[in-house]
DNA sequence: TTATTAAAAGATGTTCAGGTCTTTTATTCG
DNA sequence: CGAATAAAAGACCTGAACATCTTTTAATAA
């Protein structure tokens, strides 16, 4: 609902990728959409996105596949928001009014502010990196989840 | 991005009908669209799905149109995001997982599940009559706006 | 009772997120 | 080199949200 499908399937690619860094050198689309039980063809193309934004790297070819650095680790979730989803429409007001802002606010004007407010500092002060620390680590129950 | 447009005319409209409570009777969705600069058919099937839910009413042919009651006024903001939004999405997990719960938690789970809760309280707590509140009432000059 | 008005209803159109399939390009290894 | 492999790229499909247009139904007043 706040965040678009692919977000999600992102986030959860680039995770499966980083808890296997240590196994392997690169993970294949194959691998990670069969794990995840994600469209495969469409988190290739999400993927590709994230390589092309440089939070990723990939190779092809033989024994080629993703693979992600500790810049990837380091990065807030809202670059990869900034990816997946369009920015604009954390700009627009509830009621769909174009001139809304602090200084002329609709009705839920005050309400709406304070909640993507908190969205917004989850997506920017959370790394991939913290999301893969021992307290959140139940996600690997979690991640692969139909 | 919380809600649909759809909910965004809804809301303008049945706020801009209650404003125009005491000065005649009913109004038309021409005169609706035309003042709040939004499609004027879309409007109309909206609050035709807001009378079906019993909290608008219509009466056709000349002077007929919209108008509302005690009981609309009374309405909290979340039954019109019953009409108009699919409520499985407040459900849906932002990693996409069906099983996430709070008792097998994605890593966003709790993060996000503070903000859903807020917005739903502000949703349920919030009624139409509170929008129209001397302390709200700036809206006179938002809803319009295009 | 008929002409007019306005909502109700229905058919149709547009856009885009989400998803699939096929072809091309780059890489590796024998 | 050439065969195999896997990402990159592109064409295309689908359904839901958003939007428009036309026809039908109900209410009013003259």
């Amino acid at each position: 609902m706040f965040l678009s499908k692919s977000f999600g399937y992102a986030l959860r690619g680039v995770l499966y990728i980083a808890s296997m860094q240590e196994e392997k050198r690169k993970i294949q689309v194959g691998e990670i959409a069969e794990q995840l039980s994600v469209p495969k063809h469409f988190l290739g193309k999400i993927l590709q996105e994230i390589v092309k934004a440089g939070l990723l790297h990939s190779t092809k070819g033989p024994y080629g596949g993703f693979f992600l650095t500790k810049k990837t680790l380091a990065a807030p979730l809202i670059s990869l928001v900034e990816i997946t989803d369009d920015m604009k429409q954390f700009d627009t007001c509830a009621l769909q009014l174009r001139n809304c802002d602090d200084n002329n606010p609709c009705p839920l004007h005050l309400e709406i502010n304070l909640i993507k407010k908190r969205l917004m500092t989850v997506l920017n002060e959370t790394t991939i990196a913290d999301l893969l620390k021992d307290d959140k680590k139940i996600f690997i129950n979690s991640i692969a989840a139909t």
